[in-house]
DNA sequence: CCAAGGCCTGAATG
DNA sequence: ACATTCAGGCCTT
């Protein structure tokens, strides 16, 4: 089955992409991509990595999450949609940033502290500014932060930043963990949030049983009348938790990519483009 | 454990 | 023009 690239590059996980003729480049952490027609992926760094997790058995995964007729609907609509294996660093600052926020906003908050910020390099022929890295943010001033845009968020990244420099956040080492130990090293971050972590974990430490519950996914679940409760505009960090089990338990160990198909959905429907 | 309020910012709405 | 609201939450009371 063949890889929707701009559909899921559009699909909220990553914003650092742009589209120049037939080819998408993006940038990932300390590299750059670039994907073209046929999909085939190449790297500044020439890293073979996995963006687009071709390795996922996406039979297996489809026949999993299909608990019901909105799923199954979803997932048939968008057949090339993937989730993304991004870097776990730039996501986790991309989603401090993303909190009570819009795509928009977050695509030029972050834009802003790769150009001001990033690295230069030349990579086929083009310039393109890399993510800083969490030296840079970590050591840089309160106004240069600011300055991006991101409000009263700046002091979480730069906290971020430097829980990641000094070694109390050890990044691939969660990777290693299950779900509910790289949920708690990952909440331990100042601006962090269930919402972002779930985030975090699924597009960027392959955590494909997170399942984030934003405004959105509430939204959605209330038509699974009775059987997901929530009324609430907001939950609680425990009710969270809880309708996280749930779900888990319907949707089963892919349950993330339910996630996704609902959500693409749900947003398609009603006409939010991703610009 | 839960509810309520505040928070930077800019685009959209009144 | 100007004020308010709101957006893919989180943190503190």
């Amino acid at each position: 089955m063949n890889i929707d690239v701009e559909g899921s590059i559009n699909s909220g996980q990553v914003f650092l992409w742009n589209k120049c003729g037939d080819t998408w480049h993006g940038i990932n952490g300390q590299d750059v991509l670039a994907v073209g027609r046929s999909g085939r992926v190449r790297s500044y760094r020439g890293i073979r990595t996995d963006f687009f997790r071709r390795r996922d058995d996406m039979g297996r995964i489809l026949e999993s999450i299909s608990r019901d007729g909105r799923v199954r609907r979803a997932a048939g609509r968008y057949p090339g949609l993937r989730i993304l294996d991004q870097d776990p660093f730039q996501c986790l600052i991309s989603f401090i940033i993303s909190s009570n926020s819009n795509i928009q906003k977050i695509r030029s908050c972050l834009a802003k502290m790769t150009e001001r910020m990033g690295e230069k390099v030349e990579f086929e022929g083009r310039m393109f500014s890399l993510f800083p890295d969490a030296d840079r943010i970590a050591g840089a001033t309160a106004g240069e932060i600011l300055g991006c845009g991101v409000g009263y968020r700046a002091r979480f990244v730069r906290d971020a930043a430097r829980m990641v420099r000094d070694g109390r956040l050890d990044i691939e080492g969660i990777k290693k963990k299950d779900y509910h130990g790289a949920m708690e090293a990952v909440l331990s971050v100042p601006g962090v949030g269930s919402k972002v972590a779930d985030c975090v974990l699924l597009f960027s430490l392959g955590k494909l049983d997170a399942f984030p519950l934003d405004r959105w996914m509430l939204r959605i679940l209330k038509r699974y009348r009775g059987r997901f409760m929530p009324d609430t505009k907001t939950i609680t960090k425990r009710q969270y938790g809880l309708l996280h089990e749930e779900l888990v338990d319907y949707f089963g160990p892919y349950a993330g990519y339910a996630q996704q198909f609902l959500f693409k959905m749900e947003r398609d429907d009603h006409q939010k483009g991703w610009l």
